[in-house]
DNA sequence: ATATGGATCCGCCAAT
DNA sequence: CAATTGGCGGATCCAT
């Protein structure tokens, strides 16, 4: 397991001994998109590394997955996913089960039992989910009559004409509607997890979990075209939501703890205290954060020049910004816009 | 490259 | 009395 740095030892929830593990089961598809197949299962092992690296292994998840088609999965150059364990196979008591999109073409064609297997489990599990277009399993398998769900963008028309007794919520990133959680894109199933996580080892555990992963995939070395936001559905109180917006979206303006905590209408002593308490960062090092992802996608994304955009993230200076970089990404951001710029190759 | 002044963070204690 | 909030001051970080 790759060596994360946890920020604190996170605060638990009291669980009876039958809600201590959980054991999660990933169905995957014959040809997996890779992100959406890993990210989920990754997500769910850094809440098992960070329970474990609080002194609680007797907490967390015991993982699997499970394919519809056994043998090779996915292969790209030097590299191959290979899938050892059917459904068919699978024995015993499953907390949860999350279902990967499959092609579409294949689910239509299947002449096994797949969809009555997926009938069949989604009564006896605690949790079923879908992440993505898998949403259209569950439907196929017509466990989602009546159910509020959300699914891909690119898919909405065609579901709803297919699925008309389900219903198909157009905005959430996932949806919870009792026991069937559903998700929008890829992407989204991080947040799916991450909601898992929240329900079953508390909003403490899950916000670490985004930290950790925030850091690990904010590292120059892997680049993530997509800014993982701590999201802040994880912070309870409103005021604190709306600041964490408001700071992404102003990074030019007066972010000084003491204008914030007017904002917030607290001391800045207690509201410190009460950012730091939600959000798991304090205020100012929440605020250079912000403004450094900021900076990042317009550099990625934009030709503006680095002086530009140094001013358009609150930045004082260029010298500022590249201070900044290099603090928390080890590169300039020259070297930075060289080797992520979308606009030019290599 | 280093010095300086301001901002921030956080432990501690007092007030509510 | 427990929990939340506010203020103070030293250590540290950061911009100039």
């Amino acid at each position: 397991m790759h060596e994360y740095c946890i920020p604190t030892v996170p605060e638990l929830p009291t669980l009876r001994a039958s809600e201590r593990r959980r054991r999660i089961v990933v169905v995957a598809s014959p040809t997996p998109d890779p992100l959406e197949l890993i990210g989920p299962i990754n997500v769910l092992n850094v809440a098992n590394f960070i329970l474990d690296h609080s002194g609680r292994s007797d907490l967390g998840y015991d993982l699997e997955v499970v394919t519809t088609r056994s043998g090779v999965i996915h292969e790209i150059d030097g590299l191959k996913i290979i899938a050892d364990k059917p459904y068919q196979r699978l024995r015993g008591r499953v907390d949860t089960l999350l279902f990967q999109p499959m092609e579409l073409d294949d689910l239509w064609n299947r002449e096994d039992h797949f969809l009555a297997w997926v009938k069949r489990m989604s009564a006896q599990v605690r949790r079923i989910g879908s992440i993505c277009f898998g949403t259209y399993i569950l439907a196929e398998a017509g466990v989602l009559e009546g159910r509020h769900v959300a699914t891909h963008w690119a898919y909405l028309d065609d579901f709803k004409h297919r699925y008309p007794g389900v219903i198909l919520d157009i905005a959430p990133i996932y949806l919870k509607d009792d026991h069937i959680y559903t998700s929008a894109g890829a992407t989204s199933g991080l947040d799916l997890s991450l909601a898992l996580i929240e329900e079953d080892f508390g909003r403490d555990v899950a916000l670490r979990v985004a930290q950790t992963l925030v850091l690990y995939l904010k590292r120059p070395g892997s680049q993530a075209q997509f800014s993982v936001q701590i999201p802040t559905w994880l912070t309870k109180e409103a005021r604190i939501a709306e600041l964490q917006s408001y700071i992404f979206e102003n990074p030019s303006g007066d972010l000084r703890v003491e204008a914030l905590s007017e904002r917030a209408g607290m001391s800045p002593r207690n509201f410190s205290r009460v950012f730091a308490r939600e959000v798991g960062m304090a205020p100012g090092n929440f605020v250079e954060q912000s403004r450094l992802d900021v900076a990042r996608q317009r550099l990625e994304k934009s030709e503006a020049s680095i002086s530009q955009i140094a001013e358009w993230c609150g930045y004082s200076t260029t010298d500022g910004m590249r201070l900044s970089f290099e603090r928390r990404l080890g590169v300039s951001p020259r070297e930075y816009r060289r080797r992520f710029s979308s606009s030019r190759a290599s």
